[in-house]
DNA sequence: GGAGAATGTTTGGTATTCCAAACATTATGT
DNA sequence: ACATAATGTTTGGAATACCAAACATTCTCC
């Protein structure tokens, strides 16, 4: 065996296009619900039609992603599992960040996660989790924090009238009972 | 002059692909440093090659977003401009947002911003805004507040051991002098 | 069991986006 | 001015990702 051969059997870093994420995604939420997925959910859901499915599937099965054999159901692999549910975790982090931080409404928010999860990576999704947890465990932030955001943000001219209140309220949540 | 006509002159909502929007990101950075943009800086910047670009640019031209003649300068029209506009403030409201919020290295900021540019929607990006500028207002937030995040993000068992002090600095720093 | 409905696949086609490499034009330096 | 370097374009080809519509299989219910 020569060097030519060298990186033969790597395991190549997997960078999935966002359509094959999507795919993923979709096929995990199916199996929550129904055990195993079908082409015509997995379209319905994408928003595809049905003979673009078969398409999609036969990709991931080549990368041995998911089960799949023509006219059966559909299942992923241990691999494919892992992968669908990296995308899913993805999303319901920068869902909640949108939602109950930015207060975004529940709409916008579940489809610019959906844009969105496939543009993050992994150090930016860590330090964000973290970011929210932050929010809400730091006594200067907080629900009542993020209430006054959105008073903040519907206000056309921001003043600060309402800090004095704010700011005093602090102390007392910090020093719970 | 019947009903089928009627969407003819409608100007359609110019949805750009990822691809177009990054051609007109640079083809702006470039126009601002060399005032016109030459196919080779484009494909520098882009990581593309050379004969790529001719394609992309035709692309745009038809679209009516550049000025774009074979072996020519290449310039943005209005239209394109605005649209340039658009994109470069995208990216640099996110990469505000991982710098100096998240605290993402400049790096990874960059490539970040990059990819969520696309996928980002304009309710989102402006609630984005308008987050930022509350962080830095609001007395119970700020750069002390932001650099005790990045303390808690540091510490693998987050406790609230620096709150006592933290919380007392907040009633100061809400009278300045 | 078999007809018809539901579901899945195949085929041929389109659009986008890129590449390599041959070719064309323009710019530069002596 | 003109050879050569630098830059830009064209061509043919590949990969992805989708559609429409014809075709195949499976399921369902009488």
């Amino acid at each position: 065996m020569t060097c030519e051969n060298r990186d033969e059997d790597m395991p190549k870093p997997l960078q999935l296009t966002e359509s094959m994420e999507n795919y993923l995604e979709v096929i995990l939420e199916l199996e929550k619900v129904n055990k195993v997925a079908r082409a015509k959910d997995i379209a319905e859901k994408l928003e595809i039609k049905k003979g673009s499915v078969t398409g999609g599937l036969k990709s991931l099965a080549e990368k041995g992603l998911i089960n799949y054999a023509p006219y059966n159901f559909i299942t992923l692999t241990d691999k494919g599992k892992a992968q669908a549910e990296e995308i899913a975790y993805r999303h319901r982090v920068l869902k909640d960040f949108l939602l109950n931080i930015l207060q975004i409404d529940p709409d916008t928010a579940e489809h610019t996660a959906c844009r969105m999860e496939h543009a993050i990576d992994g150090k930016t999704l860590e330090r964000l989790v973290c970011f929210v947890e932050y929010i809400h465990r730091c006594p200067r932030a907080g629900d009542d924090w993020l209430e006054s955001f959105i008073n903040y943000c519907r206000s056309d001219n921001p003043s600060r009238k309402n800090c004095d209140l704010c700011v005093e309220q602090i102390q007392p949540k910090y020093r719970p009972k």
